[in-house]
Order: C-alpha cells, then sequence, then structure tokens
DNA sequence: GCATCCTCCCAAAGCGCTTTGATATTCCGC
DNA sequence: GCGGAATATCAAAGCGCTTTGGGAGGATGC
C-alpha cells in the first residue's frame, strides 16, 4: 500500500517531525539520520501528498493565471506557445496551474476572488492593455505577481518582463529605410494592446528620423492570424501607391502575407521587402519560408519560462525588490530584405 | 480578511457540516437553510479551500500525465493543441493538471510512482506505440485511465478514444485512385506509433482492392515537422518515378511538402495532388493554403476535451464500463486534389 | 562542578475541509 | 397516544503534512 509519513516514521523509529525536517532540509537533522531517511523513501517510493502540504504550508503550490475567453485569444497559438513555456517551468518545480476563464469585463474581480480564496500564491498578467487598469488593482492584492509587457505613458513601477518592442521595429524599419525603401506597411497586433503600441511606435520614430512619415492607410491591426495577414497585405497592395516593404508582427501573419504577395505575382525580398517578428513558435520557422524571411526575434516560451521562475522564486520571498526585464531582440536577416525597387 | 468554512457556519448560527452539506447538495439540507447559506457565500465571497478538499476526500482533483521528454514532442504542436482542449476541459471542472516529464524507459515507473502517491485522481495516455506495454500497466493499477488511440493486433479491451485512422487514408486513398493516380506517395508520422501505422494500412488496403502495391521508396516516417515534410516530398520528386499524388499525416507536414512542390515548379491540384489530415490547428489551415488542401479531418483538441471530460466523469464513478469511441474522419475535398495528369 | 550552550529529536497542535455516528424534532399510521 | 420513520441538525474524528515549543544529553566555559 501507500506510504505516508506516519508509516515511514513508524518503520524508521523516528518522529514523524525528524523525517519531515531531513526531507525538507532543515539543518538541525543529524547527517546519518537524514541519509537513512533518504534512503527509505528511496526504498518505498513515498511521495508526500501534496494537498497535506498546501494545506499545512499555506501555500497553495500553484500560480494563478486569469484567461481572457473573449475574442477568441484561447486558440491564439502565441498564448499557447507562452504557456507552455509558462508550464514546462511550473512542471518543474512541482506547482500547480490555476486558469480562470473570465470574461473581459469581469477580470478584476476574478482576480480579486483568486487572490483571496488561497487557492493562488502568485498571478500573472498578460496581454497588456495601454493604461491597464489591472495593474494598479494587482498591486493593491497581497499576492506576487509579474506582468509579461509593460504598459505605455505610465509609471512602471511594478515587476515586469518585456521585450524591446519598440526597439525591435526600429531597427527592422531603419533597415528597410537604409535599403531604399519609402513606402512601409505595417501589419499589427490589436492596436489596444502595448506590444503593437510600440511596435509602432518603433516604426514611427524610425521614419521620423528619416524624414518619412507614417501612413495609415498603410497600417492594419487585427489579432494575429494568417487570415487577417492575407486581407491586410491584399488590401496595401491594391493601394495606388503600394508598398515596398511590410513589417508583420507575427510570423502567423506573415504566413497569410506572403500568399498575398505571392498571389499578385510579386517576389518576396525583389519587389517586396518582409520583416516579420518572430516568437520562435516551434512549428512555424521563418527559416523554413520560401523566401526566408528576415525577422526581429525573441522566444514567446523562453519568456514564459522565466516569468514562471520569477513568480515561483518570489513565493515566500516577501523581497520588495521589484525586478524588471526588458529583453533586447535579434534582428535576423535572410532573405526576404532587399534593396527598394527602382521605379 | 478571509472567510472559511467554519467562520461562514459560526455567522450562520450553523454547524460545519451543515454548511458543509448545503454547499455539496446533499438532498438532508432544509431548502431554506441552503438558500440563507448559499446567500452568504455570495456576500462574503466565501471560496472553499482546495487543498483542505483534496486532503479530507482524498480526490486529488487532478489528472495525470505522464510527458515524453524524448525526440522533442515536448515542442510538438499536435500535443500542445491536444494540451489544450484536454486543459481547457480541465479547467472547466476546476481540476489539475500533473504532468510528469519522463524519460521513455522510466516512463512506466513514472506512471506507478504517480497512481500510487495519491497525487492523480486519473491516468491518460497518448503516443500509443504498437502493443504498447504502459497500457498492461495502466490496466494493472487501480486508477482509471483513458488512451487517445489504440493498439493494433492486440485486444483493446480498455477505455480509448481514437479516429478511425485506416478509414481516414483508405477514403483519401480511393479517391485519389478514382481521379487516376498510380503512383501515391506517404508523408506519415514516426513508423511505432499505431495512427501511423493504421494510416499506412488504410492506404495499402486501397491500393490492394485495386491492383496497385505500396512503393517503400514514396513512403516516409518521421516526427511531423515541416522541414521532414519539405525533404521527404524532395526525395519523392527526385524519385525516377516521382509520385502524381501524396498523402500527408500533418497539415504541418503539408506545409513542407507544399514549399517542396512549388520550389519544383510544379502545381499543386493539377501536376501532382495532395491530401492531408487535418487535426485542426487553429493557426494553420488547410483552406488558407494558396492552394486550398483537401483533408480528413478530425479535431485533436476535441479529442483532448472529450477525453478529460471521460477521465472527471470517471473519477468515483468506478464503473467497470469499458468506454470506446472511435471517430470518424471527414474526408473535404477542396483544390489540391485533381486528375492524374497524362503522360 | 555547575551553569550554559549546542545538537538532535519529539509530542502535539493545527491547516480547512468532509464524513461518521448521534441527537433532537416532527410526522405518520393505527 | 405511542412506536417508528423521516427530517434536519450537530459534535467530533480524521485526512497527511508542517511547525511550535519544548527537552534530553553531551560539550563547553569558568
Amino acid at each position: 500500500m501507500n506510504v505516508n509519513l506516519k508509516k515511514l516514521a513508524e518503520m524508521l523509529g523516528l518522529s514523524q517531525t525528524t523525517v519531515s525536517r531531513a526531507l525538507n532540509g532543515f539543518p538541525e537533522v543529524n547527517a546519518d539520520t537524514r541519509q537513512r531517511v533518504l534512503r527509505a523513501v528511496r526504498e518505498t517510493g513515498y511521495r508526500p501528498n501534496r494537498a497535506a502540504q498546501r494545506l499545512a504550508t499555506g501555500r497553495a503550490g500553484s500560480i494563478g493565471l486569469v484567461m481572457p475567453i473573449a475574442q477568441g485569444i484561447d486558440s491564439d497559438i502565441h498564448f499557447g506557445e507562452f504557456l507552455a513555456g509558462l508550464g514546462e517551468e511550473s512542471v518543474r518545480h512541482d506547482f500547480h496551474f490555476v486558469i480562470n476563464p473570465s470574461a473581459p469585463e469581469d477580470e478584476e474581480l476574478t482576480f480579486k476572488r483568486l487572490a483571496a480564496s488561497g487557492n493562488v500564491d502568485a498571478l500573472f498578467l498578460a496581454y497588456v492593455r495601454e493604461n491597464d487598469p489591472r495593474i494598479a488593482m494587482l498591486k493593491s492584492l497581497s499576492v506576487p505577481f509579474v506582468v509579461h509587457g509593460r504598459t505605455v505613458d505610465q509609471p512602471t513601477d511594478y515587476p515586469f518582463l518585456d521585450i524591446d518592442n519598440t526597439g525591435a521595429f526600429y531597427e527592422a524599419t531603419r533597415l528597410l529605410i537604409q535599403l531604399g525603401h519609402r513606402r512601409i506597411a505595417l501589419i499589427n497586433g490589436q492596436s489596444h494592446l502595448t506590444f503593437a503600441i510600440r511596435r509602432r511606435k518603433g516604426m514611427i520614430r524610425a521614419l521620423d528620423e528619416n524624414g518619412l512619415t507614417f501612413d495609415e492607410s498603410l497600417s492594419h491591426n487585427s489579432l494575429m492570424t494568417d487570415e487577417y495577414g492575407y486581407r491586410a497585405m491584399e488590401r496595401f497592395l491594391a493601394n495606388p501607391e503600394p508598398p515596398t516593404a511590410v513589417l508583420c508582427s507575427s510570423t502567423v501573419m506573415a504566413l497569410g502575407a506572403v500568399r498575398a504577395i505571392t498571389r499578385a505575382g510579386l517576389t518576396i525580398g525583389k519587389d517586396i521587402s518582409l520583416i516579420t517578428h518572430d516568437d520562435v513558435l516551434p512549428m512555424l520557422k521563418p527559416e523554413n519560408f520560401m523566401v526566408p524571411l528576415t525577422t526581429t526575434r525573441s522566444s514567446l516560451r523562453a519568456a514564459g519560462a522565466r516569468i514562471a521562475n520569477r513568480l515561483i522564486s518570489r513565493i515566500g520571498m516577501a523581497s520588495d525588490a521589484v525586478e524588471q526585464e526588458l529583453w533586447r531582440t535579434e534582428l535576423i536577416v535572410r532573405a526576404s530584405t532587399g534593396p527598394a525597387p527602382s521605379r
């Protein structure tokens, strides 16, 4: 049958206390005793009952995630990839995930509930919006949290992990300008999300510095699916003055954009240049496109893993240090970018 | 601060027993009392402590999953998609997931441990191999389980959910033959996995019925990534007698195959026909390919959800009924299939 | 030699829930 | 009006762990 602490202690002729301490690395246990305990554990295959542990410690052993159910985000591949990283790391530390689907209007309440319920040791927030009210709320709660992304035009006095979206698209745009491009389109994520805002900002900055202006008719915002990518590109190409280059916020959108370009009989890297942000989705590699894509790269999965790590290490630490990380992206040049065609 | 059962009971002037029963739908509670309790719950925002519940009931409230860490399966998009379904459904029922990464050689031990630890109420098995020893082991354990897929050439006296892989590829092949194709290639998953075995079998059956034979030189087995799809197709096209049609086991592989075909200057649906199995990956829709793909379709995510459901409902039921489900796939004809080119 | 300090271990309380076994109270048939 | 259900409630035990508050015994200091 199953061994529990009590039986294990009996077998060893020790008290539960000592066994428990031996297992949890307390210093006041004799080294020999500890070895004996560890051997017994190995022999019996004893595994502590998590529920009992959680109950006794008051630590839920899980990190909470409020998942928006609106707008098909749940089936968003980017979110899934991020979760994979978060999950992988949580599993490694034997943490659970408590995912709470919630309609956007109930989100704050859901967070509050989660935090109060004690079912959760840490919270995590993604899909940051402009001036996101949820952040103030998280700060008021007494639960550690980490934000993926960060607000814009607002003090960022909270723990976050973000990538340098502005920088990424600034660099990308600059490269295109250096190659002689003057009309550059942007296929972006939803306009209320801060990463989209920053990418646009980065692009505008580069344009400004070179005396160019951002053309609203060459800009698209939506969920990042290949269908929207296709339609956006199709629209751009129908423009009286079509772009000679395009920036995509996701490889998924690029998939659609490439299709539209090819269908129009144009050649990528020659007639039109394309740079996409690459979240390093395992199944959609920009280097495998017919014309390998130039990208700004940053692994979404790695971000998830890192956040899980920080969340877990913060638990119980009560440290006041506000850790903030801003990851740089890499600009990787492949065949999809080339000099602007001369008219 | 946080309300717990005790406080709630005090507030209501009831015993913990009664409150607990009222909440868990026991019949011996007065309807009025129950209403009072429910109102108090709403007002105080009381949420039961899961850990305590689990400890008291002995139900872990979680389903276990032994995840192979070998061969990059963890980053396999198909697995992720399946998990998404499983996860969605688990969350709905407030169940946890306990994912245990494990090297293949330790898998059986890991299962045993998981089952014995009591940290898990149900187990689930995927990536069934030919004559999979893990199934016998699961049967010997006293934990409910459901298998995704099923063994081949072996009694299937255990609960499973599978799709009709044989039928899917039989129908697909038959369609190609009716269109006049004689040389048909197969880009398949790893050869030890039963779904791959069955698909091949289905294809062979259709060929046999029409006096054709399966050509090993037009067959490929590997992990299902777009890179392998590309390479396999490239190899087939270099064949002295190249195929006029190809079957793919995944849209992801089809992505690579399409690239190889296009690069070779051939037109899909005309020079070469292609049918792929479609797991309904949210970001890779066969209808969005440049030439929309003919597919055999069955949602992987739906399968995950269904399995979670069955697992959860089996828990505590101790029913002996061995539920088995075999889902038919749909053959959806699009533009990637056409009559065989005349030589 | 006695007070003091470690070192190593223990008994028992407690985490918040469910469940068992009783106990009141009311209702029914005859 | 009485025995026996049926109804509605409760007190207390227990789930398996961690943690508090000691306490025995040997080493150390003076």
